[in-house]
DNA sequence: CGTTTTATTGTAAACGGTTAATTTCTGAAA
DNA sequence: TTTCAGAAATTAACCGTTTACAATAAAACG
């Protein structure tokens, strides 16, 4: 690899000179600018990054730590933040959620020593929280976050859930099933707990084998939704707690000759490209800001890691809204 | 931060004793051993790793240049590059095509000292091919290749357009359009051609009108559909060349009133996910390989990247397989 | 014309590790 | 007792940059 000195010796100057020219090119006589960048374009020089992180202490790379792709959520998350990043000059080293052995990559992470760090896989009590204040690298939570705060972005999930489950009541409904991941994330603890103050407040019974907690892949929703079918009182509505596991229900139903909203109603959330599909129409729940959620998690994020002092945490909690399709319908 | 010349005065060893600890422990004497393991647990030490990519000259890091994936083609080569590098101990820098600017990426991940490459949006006789070559870093393409060869998994595009084609043609459809995007790729360069070919060992006429060369987002796809639907002699069939574009135009004709596949016949290409959903069912092109291309485009670099000398290259050209589903039908 | 600025370049040190070469120490063999 | 091998630790050099500081020469000043 041609390094900076090889660079210096063809234009007869010294290595320190090389790298004025590179970083401030004004402080270099024109003559010899011109021998430099001469010698630079002939001899094909790429500056090595590593070794100016490693003098500068910044990388100028950040660690997206996200849910799995499989969930589109994370698809539009995933591309906005890393074009956003590269656009501000960032490289994004991109990781995906592990079930159990995520302590490891927030190591790795660490170890690398990104500028800063975006993660959408955190528990409410996640002692991850700590570590990553203790190592004093920026990040920021986007749709989960801590219950230590911090900076993070979410949409209101308790308000979600009520909403859809007010949706579904208003259409005669009373027994709902819900459908979630892990209530150890604040996504779907929040998402329950709205589930279940609709219900109460609507003085409707709920029953505990209505209560799907699953691990979001489509078998365990598939395995859900098989022992909802076993019951005597069986739901007629479905709140699928995200887009994802929603589509895996509605596939899952038609295919044992269900048909939706005839038999079940289901509701997702996330508002994801395809539920928009004319094919698919799916009711769902999605947040009424113009901005994604990813963009404002990178926006804050390259602020923090920018900023002289630390700026004021944001924590910012979108207000949900219903999006009323044809998965949804009236109680036969 | 605390780096291991804090850990060697805490410890009361020279610095470099540490870094054996970390790297041959059994060079160390047991008693120093638990000296310096017991200062790097106090102290919470973590090695950094850029400075040990600069001594190295190898960083563990790899960058993957891929396709936009709002077309889930590139969610599940994503997904499986990401994770199996992750597995075998190296970092993943994704990027995603850009129109135009393509070259600064390139360029910006050169300076990064990855240790290898790993893209998918390579023109045919795109002069990068060269830049890479002459860069020395291992570098395999996936999907689409280059006319130079190199590394490469690709499936056999003429021939899946060739059994598109066909497909649309044994149900009685003469008149097929094709929507793809542009033909400096190889893999619409191919699947353009299967088509061209098959229409013409049927002696059937090729309408250039029905060829329609997108930039394979939403819009571009909707504005081919509205022109093709203006024609005189419409088509009653269309070979979308990837799923993602033939999702479009499913539901763009759905939107219009029009009936899949009734009025018009769709075939789309990649097997996506969702393609296999109940309520869309779209007839599809898979490859008949059971690891997915990703999966041999990042075990072949990780093997190009830790060989001693260079491996044979790959050259894989997978045999496309038809996936019968709802969206093409009989002629009306 | 001597003195002070200013512009430009070079020298040296540093970032945090790895690793080759060297030193120190121990204990066994002669 | 002397010698020497081997183990274990230290010292020194290096990876490719940036940057503080010193040196030099040219320009500006009174």
């Amino acid at each position: 690899m041609v390094s900076s000195k090889d660079v210096a010796k063809a234009a007869g100057v010294s290595q320190p000179t090389v790298s004025r020219v590179l970083n401030d090119p004004t402080k270099v006589n024109q003559e010899t600018l011109d021998k430099v960048e001469k010698a630079m374009k002939e001899l094909n020089y790429r500056p090595n990054l590593i070794a100016r992180s490693l003098k500068q202490q910044k990388t100028k790379s950040i660690a997206l730590i996200s849910g799995p792709l499989h969930n589109s959520f994370f698809v539009d998350t995933t591309t906005t933040i890393v074009n956003y990043a590269k656009e501000h000059g960032y490289h994004t080293f991109v990781y995906f959620e592990d079930q159990g052995d995520n302590l490891s990559v927030y190591d790795e992470v660490l170890k690398q020593q990104v500028d800063g760090i975006i993660l959408s896989s955190i528990f409410i009590d996640d002692p991850i929280y700590k570590e990553l204040e203790a190592a004093g690298v920026p990040f920021v939570m986007f749709n989960r976050k801590h219950q230590d705060g911090g900076n993070y972005v979410e949409i209101d999930n308790h308000r979600a859930g009520e909403l859809a489950t007010n949706h579904l009541l208003k259409l005669g409904h009373t027994k709902i099933a819900w459908i979630g991941g892990p209530t150890y994330t604040s996504t779907f603890h929040g998402r329950l707990g709205g589930y279940q103050a609709a219900m109460k407040a609507t003085n409707n019974e709920v029953v505990p084998e209505w209560i799907k907690q699953v691990d979001t892949t489509e078998e365990s929703v598939i395995q859900a939704v098989d022992e909802l079918l076993l019951l005597n009182n069986k739901p007629t509505a479905i709140f699928a707690t995200t887009d994802s596991m929603a589509l895996d229900c509605q596939n899952y139903l038609m295919q044992m000759g269900y048909r939706i909203p005839d038999n079940f109603s289901i509701c997702g959330m996330d508002n994801i490209n395809i539920t928009a599909h004319e094919a698919i129409q799916l009711s769902t729940i999605t947040h009424d800001s113009k901005k994604p959620m990813g963009l404002y998690a990178i926006e804050h994020l390259i602020t923090m890691i920018e900023a002289e002092e630390t700026p004021p945490a944001m924590q910012l909690t979108l207000e949900p809204k219903l999006i009323i399709r044809e998965t949804t319908g009236p109680k036969r």
